[in-house]
DNA sequence: TTGAAAGCGCTAACAA
DNA sequence: TTGTTAGCGCTTTCAA
């Protein structure tokens, strides 16, 4: 008889264990640890877990081996293509490893991060993925403190620990490299106010000053991106537009509303405005004209992160030298557009 | 000494009892029910807190209080943008309320919601939130039996325990006496092949009938939506459009999806072609010509579904009954395109 | 208001 | 291959 806790309440290990007629031990190595069990012993047991409906407490387990297989993740949003598709990938990925994804999402404002982190760490999670490498010094001493493997996603620089993105300043400099190889002259840029969205916009900029062109427009927008917010930047940017200008828009979104804005005013695409995109949403080749757009595979980067957790995870695997940094790469997908 | 683990892993509730000489049981107090703690040894507690950099281990707190603090969720994709916002509202309702979301995606195809509900429910949720109301027999059983609130979302139907949502064949319904109402006489219809837009094409064909009309079209198109399937549905459903057809699609991007291959066609929208989608994406605005969409507030469902299940967590709540059903409605907001 | 004892359900470690 | 023992770190319960 218990002395906490209700009546009936809940199957448990000795549940199952006194019905097959063997130790607890017995059932929890035929759930974890299969292959050290006899055969026989392994058919008696599992038809008494099937029997008793067992839902074994990962919780109780998790406390007993120090291993929670929950993985805490903290992303800016969901509404944006790219992230869900990361975080889809990334849950798929470690699901089948049996691992459950916690999901925090941060929104676009500073100083959340901390609060999420030292929430997320409570469950004891094994790993823990991040957005960006900048991060505050708290949650950088926290996290550290936690010793578990962190995997920071969707940027450059220096990780915590294990890093897979791309560099946005890098990107914009593509973007304006491909601008000034078609004989662009006048440039203008359109970026949401998040970290990784200025840094594309600054390695534009960069490249067009190198090259002695002068940006006409490079408005700063809120965060996340909107059609709505390309419309009206593109309206505003209308009175400086010289003959030609390429237009680089730090997201999908923004490049669709700066096109159907300049369709309404009957400016010419690409004829007196040249567009490129990011993030190859299904938007961009359905529009008219279908527009040209940074590719990035961020669903290939939610499965490296989730494999560099994963292989630190494995039993004795510890901090696996030079896995550190994985940089994904990055295309531009040529539409009418430009 | 301990021994089991390594070394000075960790900081425990012992060790900030024994730095703010107080019990274990008294830090527990000051971090969950401060109110029955001399403010002079919380405070004292507290900074013992901060000096050590404690964070108090919640698989242990929740093996113990029978109380994990966690809810689990189930939504068929977070791609979409309705259920991008659903999770949204929903996770940060009960992070508010200290609770953390443990999400799965289950993806459209059936029978994968049984080995979900089982990982999930393995972590003791205190609640757990499931899309539509058509289970398996297992799942309704095991989430019967694990006892906990449950609400479903998005649909309306006989719910396990708790549903908010809304009637899709209603909609499809409301959406023919909309077309109705303004002389349309010839019909199609777009959806995907999941139970819920099933359900919208069914209450749209059923109205469409009633009326004496016939449908020219029913495609039925892979699930999720995408825009190119309503571009090619469309081009499928040429050869057979009359003087003027009113189409109705189960999603936002199928009706962007047609309307810009009626356009490449020269196929006049509306006069030819009347369209009205579904979800209210920010695409149908800024759409040539803007749509006509059915409107439902998705981030409403989940802080609903929030309040619903907090409703039962809070002390003495039990099975309150009434609370049973919340349905959400629904509006059509006119576009140009019909 | 505070503390001591007991145990939540499981698994690591060791023994047979 | 299987079993026994002793916790994992916290909170419930009861007592002071």
């Amino acid at each position: 008889m218990r002395s906490r806790g209700g009546g009936a309440r809940g199957v448990r290990i000795t549940d199952v264990a006194a019905a097959a007629g063997v130790a607890a031990m017995t059932v929890s190595r035929v759930i974890n640890t299969p292959e050290r069990v006899a055969a026989a012993t392994a058919a008696r047991v599992r038809a008494a877990i099937a029997e008793l409906g067992y839902v074994p407490n990962l919780l109780a387990g998790g406390l007993s081996s120090r291993r929670s297989r929950m993985i805490a993740a903290i992303v800016p949003t969901i509404a944006h293509p790219m992230f869900a598709a990361l975080v889809d990938s990334f849950t798929d990925a470690l699901r089948e490893a049996g691992y459950q994804v916690m999901l925090s999402i941060s929104g676009y404002a500073p100083g959340r991060e901390d609060a999420l982190v030292r929430a997320l760490l409570g469950r004891r999670p094994d790993g823990l993925l991040l957005t960006g490498t900048e991060h505050s010094p708290a949650t950088r001493q926290i996290v550290a403190e936690a010793g578990v493997p962190v995997v920071e996603i969707f940027d450059a620089g220096t990780p915590i620990d294990m890093l897979v993105g791309f560099d946005h300043a890098e990107i914009g400099a593509a973007v304006a490299e491909y601008f000034l190889a078609q004989g662009h002259r006048q440039f203008a840029v359109f970026a949401a106010g998040d970290m990784r969205a200025l840094a594309r916009r600054r390695g534009f900029a960069e490249r067009v000053a190198r090259a002695g062109c002068v940006l006409v427009g490079d408005p700063v927008l809120p965060a996340p991106s909107t059609i709505i917010a390309g419309r009206e930047a593109l309206r505003a940017l209308l009175p400086a537009l010289g003959e030609r200008t390429a237009l680089f828009c730090s997201s999908d979104l923004l490049a669709f509303g700066a096109i159907v804005e300049a369709r309404a005013h009957g400016l010419g695409v690409p004829e007196r405005l040249a567009v490129c995109g990011f993030g190859n949403f299904e938007l961009g080749a359905a529009s008219d004209p279908p527009f040209t757009t940074v590719t990035v595979e961020a669903a290939r980067i939610g499965e490296i992160a989730a494999e560099m957790l994963l292989a630190r995870l494995r039993p004795g695997a510890g901090r696996a030298p030079g896995a550190g940094a994985v940089r994904i790469p990055f295309g531009i997908r040529a539409r009418a557009s430009s």
